[in-house]
DNA sequence: CTGAAAGCGCTTACAG
DNA sequence: CTGAAAGCGCTTACAG
């Protein structure tokens, strides 16, 4: 009886094959539950061998032939931002119970990076794109026109309607507009930035809105943007427009949490009290808000929650089905 | 002549060398760089073909070739920690110059999701592996013993000796007392996890002898512990310890930023000021402190420094050599 | 119940 | 300069 293995070599199907006596079909039947298409001996004697070799299956051979991978690419604009990564860590768990596994990728809001990791996820015959924050580029265009299995958090698919997970932006708006009015605020501010996202857009375009059905006209509004990707130093360099020595609005919406701490490094630059002097709103919710800025209220955005929606979009292309816009309510208090 | 194209098929090699009229080997080498082995004439039409149709290599068909997948996998314990982050996208960042991929797996410090997610990379034939902040599980225990390219940071090797990326947690603890000193603290606090890691472990030890050095005896260090993964809860907790009504120690080292922001919320909820009342010094020195964290003094650890000599170590190990630890520096100030 | 054979896309000696 | 062939590890009709 042969020692049922190369001297070097990986535990293969064929190791064990041999080391059972039986062929190669026989093992990669039972290796995948197909247990019932073998004598009972014959499974308990591969099933040893396996035991024995410390067998596992390599799911690259595996992937060449069925054309499926089980991996799955995550591209988001910024892991530091506290929003991608709970969207990341939610969806990669979502992912995992179903047996596949994430692969993720920061492309730091650039086109050029965008484009690579696509070719990259590309090369590497992943079975599904999830962007996180997009960017138009001609990688995702072409993407799109082949019509692989990609999902859109967040933000949009910019090119044609189709699988999304993400919240009501203008209705996010709206209700910060509410929140601020609630506290007896009359003239607030919004800031934002200036060459910002439709996420943004919508967010103040929702709570212009919401205000003057208030009776706030929009001149009332002060509106306070900078360029830039960052959002920390968007809010920041946004806050510094606004005249120094005089009294900042009572109530501001920032569009975003980063945005809140940018402007909140300003106030504090000018001896600003928040919330006294001014009632900050902003709209994400991040967890570590409770925990070191007591002083920003927050609409909450249940990206925990994301991950699963995204998965079940996910399994809906690939099930042939037509995915279709998922929208998760957030929460004010 | 024929189209070329399988209909519905990939794009494969094959295709490309049907429409070019060559074999596939040549078009093989073509791609790979190996220019010189063909004619300019054959060459140009491969390349052409190539461009027309889209070509791009499988990865999967050369890795199983090839035993190599240029994949990485890094097992992070907790993506929503802004020191994770930082290194994964600084190592994802250098990976990629070298035309690597990562895939990052989150095992929320969980001994079970550590070993699946092992299993998992295992499975997809990664090429190494990147543990930060690992802990101890048979999987990792063997991944070892069958000397895998597997590269440290934060953490060691819980086995044994080996490829590692960090600083000195003892000088850093050091540090910390001499700022504290510096700063006219003579009894000072230190807060951390009560089941913590080595590295917790030693930036308290580093603390106490400096401090000791200093003339501040152990006994008049008060210690707050609590129990618990994640850092945020363990410095609230621990810091709730405290005798309430007393004061505060006039300085304090929270052993990391998330201990730190912890005992902020109590500090608010006792209504004491920080730094007024009690300094607190914190070793991490994440991007947020400046924003939102004004009043915490954190030693900064160059996590972003981390992404190149881990990829270093893992080349290292790739072409047989001996790693070792790179002790980055941190700075104070 | 079981096995031989083809083939997924690629690389790589080897032969010409 | 170029191509035929073997083989990486797996799955899957097909035949027995």
């Amino acid at each position: 009886m042969k020692t049922g293995r190369k001297s070097g070599g990986a535990v293969s199907l064929a190791t064990i094959a041999e080391a059972a006596n039986v062929s190669i079909s026989t093992v990669s039947r039972i290796v995948n539950g197909q247990t019932h298409r073998a004598s009972a001996q014959t499974a308990e004697r591969v099933r040893q061998a396996i035991e024995e070799l410390g067998y596992q299956p390599n799911q690259i051979g595996r992937a060449l032939k069925q054309g499926k991978t089980r991996v799955v690419a995550m591209l988001t604009a910024n892991l530091n931002n506290p929003v991608m990564s709970t969207i990341a860590s939610a969806t990669e768990a979502a992912l995992r119970d179903i047996g596949y596994v994430m692969t993720l990728c920061d492309t730091h809001d650039r086109e050029d990076l965008q484009d690579e990791y696509l070719q990259a996820m590309r090369a590497q015959a992943v079975q599904g794109y999830i962007l996180v924050t997009n960017i138009r580029s001609p990688g995702l265009a072409e993407i799109v026109a082949r019509k692989e299995p990609v999902v859109f958090a967040c933000r949009r698919n910019p090119y044609k309607p189709g699988a999304f997970v993400g919240i009501d932006n203008l209705q996010a708006g709206a209700a910060a507009a509410d929140y601020l009015w609630s506290h007896g605020c009359r003239e607030p501010a919004v800031v934002f930035p200036a060459n910002g996202s439709a996420v943004t857009e919508e967010r103040v375009a929702g709570f212009c809105a919401r205000m003057s059905a208030l009776g706030v006209p929009a001149s009332r509004i002060t509106k306070a943007a900078a360029p830039g990707n960052f959002h920390l130093e968007v809010g920041y360099a946004a806050a510094r427009t606004l005249p120094d020595g005089a009294p900042w609005p009572k109530g501001m919406l920032c569009v975003s949490d980063q945005i809140a701490y940018g402007v909140y490094r300003c106030a504090r630059e000018r001896n600003l009290r928040i919330p006294e002097d001014c009632l900050i709103v902003s709209i994400d919710g991040s967890e570590l808000n409770s925990w070191i800025a007591p002083w920003l209220k927050s609409i909450q955005v249940p990206y925990r929650d994301f991950g699963l929606p995204i998965v079940e979009q996910l399994q809906t292309i690939w099930n042939g089905g037509e995915p279709g816009e998922v929208i998760l309510p957030f929460s004010v208090d």
